[in-house]
DNA sequence: TCAAAATACGTTATAATGTAACATATTTGA
DNA sequence: TCAAATATGTTACATTATAACGTATTTTGA
């Protein structure tokens, strides 16, 4: 009915991002609520691709435009984020994890990708807002959306580099 | 002989190029001074596939591998930037135009992309580096590479917009 | 100088990511 | 209940990027 069925600590947070939806007046689809649950259920970032082929356990033929259309609306609700650097999606946990119950709407974030181990933190660190927000406004320019990621080690990966 | 020529500004800062790929013992050779002329004569960020078409005025039938080779080239020698939101690239202003005559290294950049003319600037601040290595510090994370592109309007823009 | 090694380029084929366009189904609201 | 809006299915295609292998050129050192 529902299609694939997931950890609880997704469908927790699956019913948190349905509120979110809900106080926006949108819809949080099965086939919208199945594409995030795959998002949240992998360790690191996913490809359009490699959620397709997960969709597909469930809905046999289905095509990209079902997945991208899915992402389009997850994007514009907060509960996800596009990494840039990798082509792929992570959740949004300040609007899913967080106490901010009032989240749900885009938000300034910056990633930090590991290239040891693969995994992406999200940061929301307002001093990096404001530096930028600071650099750009004496030249004139109104930010309106901003990437910021950084490839790098985490502490475990360089842990183990040294060691 | 070298293929295309350039305007005499694109060639003075083609000029430059190549001194700094000789200091570093590379080469600049005929293939990628064009293709770097071509990156630097577009107005704005130009992509892998138009910079191909631009090859084939000179050189017929080139194919993808050519130009993304040069690309990576010149992405190495610092001489250009990929725009990773729009997939796309630009001349380094910091090492082509820059009283930096020891530069030529990549660095530490911030884009910030015009929707309203697709004007693309590039920042070279301080600031915005410092906000995020201190964010990351704290938690352990090494930052070896960093991605900061920011869209919105730049002040003409702006300025049409609310005229 | 000349051959071996390294570097750069040519060529073909294909992978990976993302959309346009149009048909059908479902939900919403008057 | 029926029209409008929203969501999904389906086909075809566009765009971006790379793998693999062969040839040409340049560099290096004997
Ligand atoms: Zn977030
Ligand atoms: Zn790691
Ligand atoms: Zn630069
Ligand atoms: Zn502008």
């Amino acid at each position: 009915m529902a299609g694939t069925s997931f950890a609880e600590k997704t469908e927790t947070r699956l019913d948190n991002a349905e509120r979110l939806c809900a106080a926006h007046g949108s819809r949080l689809t099965d086939l919208r609520r199945q594409v995030l649950g795959l998002v949240l259920e992998a360790a690191r970032p996913v490809g359009a691709y490699d959620l397709l082929d997960g969709l597909r356990a469930d809905k046999k033929g289905a095509a990209p435009p079902t997945v991208y259309r899915a992402l389009d609306f997850l994007l514009e609700e907060g509960l996800i984020h596009k990494i840039e650097r990798l082509s792929a999606f992570v959740g949004c946990t300040h609007a899913l994890d967080g106490s901010h119950t009032e989240a749900g709407h885009p938000h300034a974030a910056q990633f930090l990708i590991c290239t040891g181990c693969g995994q992406v933190t999200e940061l929301d660190d307002h001093g990096i807002l404001h530096a930028l927000v600071d650099a750009t406004r004496h030249i004139g320019f109104t930010v309106r959306h901003s990437t910021v990621e950084a490839e790098g080690l985490c502490a475990a990966c360089r842990d183990a580099a040294t060691a």
